[in-house]
DNA sequence: TCTGGGGTCCTAGGACCC
DNA sequence: TCTGGGGTCCTAGGACCC
């Protein structure tokens, strides 16, 4: 299952005017294009595309534009997240906007699929697209035809062998799940032009070349299921916050205000999944596009004392990275916080002669995270945060946030 | 003025262990 | 003439995904 231009719809839900029009939804800092409707599509908008090099266009074909709005957009997944489980146990997110989903004793696949479907779009306005097929890999085929499918619109099954080779030869085999730029390079040049071709390279070839997660690509093509189903969402290994800045920034205070925040940020996706990070990483640099700067790219990585998911101590410790790499003499564009070696918060191994005040801290942090949920993000936080807004995030075309906050919910006028 | 953000998995090679 | 065998863990880099 995969929903149809999903940040669009999600716009869409809530400005119901702009069915059949153009509409884009652009990235962070309103740089790229993201996300474009079947119309955006039509007029010849591309996938990545910056805005700014677009900005008449946009104007002169009346698109659209949004700023991208994750809240709502997380909160919708989560809706049609919620729907899809009522029709199967067996479910694995997949992405923000896709899902698979197993199917068994379904007499009509045909009907259920359209119940799904139905039902999504009822649910939480959001129209989706499914593919079935024998494992993972033919399913994604499958739902890239199903956007296409005419008969039954946004619906597509692989259901044998005979139509799903007559498939795989009319398929590129760079438009393959787990086959990216690298990839197609190496099999063009050896004349595998077609999924099916593929399909008929010997393994060891494919083991050689592409390591095991090719092998398993061609045996999913097969029908041999090499992927199994996630039912629970694991654990993350890693988690970044990382941003580029509305514009480029030069001082030392401002890049503070900016690491401490990512760093808050990452404490609090810890604290979302109960973990403690025991690495750090910050890094910090220049605009990569403008060729009239000296460029400068640094990171610095270091272990932590003792694993933790403390926005003071990330933030401490960030700041301390920080001050390693930073030089006065560069504008910068872009920094991050990054935060590894991730571990189940009640595994910490403390250090034997720490004086151990996390008990008072956790308190802290449990208070704050209280009143901030209530009152707002940062209502309290840390004072090298700061107060500035000269490195934030440009979001000049930003929607409300709907379904999330009380203060910001759709009003129906009389 | 202006070009995103956040992840996963795999492999090879080095260091180390008994 | 001639120098074992079998492992684990970690990291960097590559490739890929949405």
């Amino acid at each position: 299952m995969d929903c149809n231009n999903f940040y669009v719809s999600c716009e869409r839900v809530f400005r119901p005017e702009l069915e059949g029009k153009p509409v884009v939804v652009l990235s962070n800092n309103d740089g790229c294009i993201i996300s474009r409707s079947e119309e955006a599509k039509q007029l010849g908008l591309k996938m990545a595309e910056p805005a700014f090099l677009k900005k008449d266009f946009l104007k002169r074909h009346k698109v659209h534009v949004f700023s991208s709005n994750y809240t709502l957009y997380g909160d919708m997944s989560q809706r049609v997240m919620d729907v899809l489980r009522i029709f199967t146990t067996e479910m694995e997110i997949y992405s923000i906007d896709e899902a698979f989903l197993i199917l068994t004793n379904t007499n009509n696949l045909y009907a259920t699929i359209q119940k799904i479907q139905q039902t999504v779009f009822k649910s939480t306005g959001i129209p989706v697209s499914i593919g079935v097929g024998k494992t993972k890999s033919l399913a994604k085929i499958a739902n890239k035809i199903a956007k296409k499918n005419k008969v039954y619109p946004g619906l597509f099954i692989i259901n044998n062998t005979q139509q799903r080779d007559c498939i795989l030869r009319n398929t590129h085999v760079e438009k393959l799940w787990g086959i990216g730029r690298q990839h197609h390079k190496l099999l063009r040049k050896n004349n595998i032009i077609t999924a099916y071709n593929f399909t008929q390279i010997n393994n060891q070839w494919i083991r050689k070349k592409m390591s095991v997660v090719g092998l398993r690509i061609k045996q999913e093509l097969l029908g041999v299921s090499c992927m199994p189903i996630e039912l629970c969402l694991p654990d993350k290994k890693a988690i970044a916050t990382t941003r580029a800045f509305g514009k480029k920034i030069n001082s030392y205070t401002y890049l503070c205000e900016a690491v401490a925040t990512y760093a808050t940020r990452c404490s609090e996706k810890l604290r979302k999944q109960s973990s403690v990070a025991s690495i750090i990483t910050v890094f910090i640099h220049t605009d990569p596009f403008n060729s009239r700067d000296k460029q400068y790219n640094k990171s610095k990585t270091f272990a932590l004392p003792v694993p933790t998911n403390s926005n003071y101590q990330l933030a401490h410790y960030a700041i301390i990275a920080l001050k390693q790499i930073y030089s006065i003499d560069y504008y910068y564009k872009k920094a991050g916080v990054i935060v590894d070696g991730l571990m189940p918060e009640n595994e910490i191994q403390y250090g034997f002669f720490e004086v151990n005040n996390r008990v008072k801290w956790n308190m802290v942090i449990k208070a704050t995270d209280k009143i901030n949920k209530k009152y707002g993000r940062d209502k309290i936080k840390l004072a090298i945060m700061g107060m500035s807004n000269k490195w934030k995030l440009r979001q000049k075309k930003l929607s409300g946030r709907y379904t999330t906050n009380w203060d910001e919910i759709i009003q129906v006028l009389k």
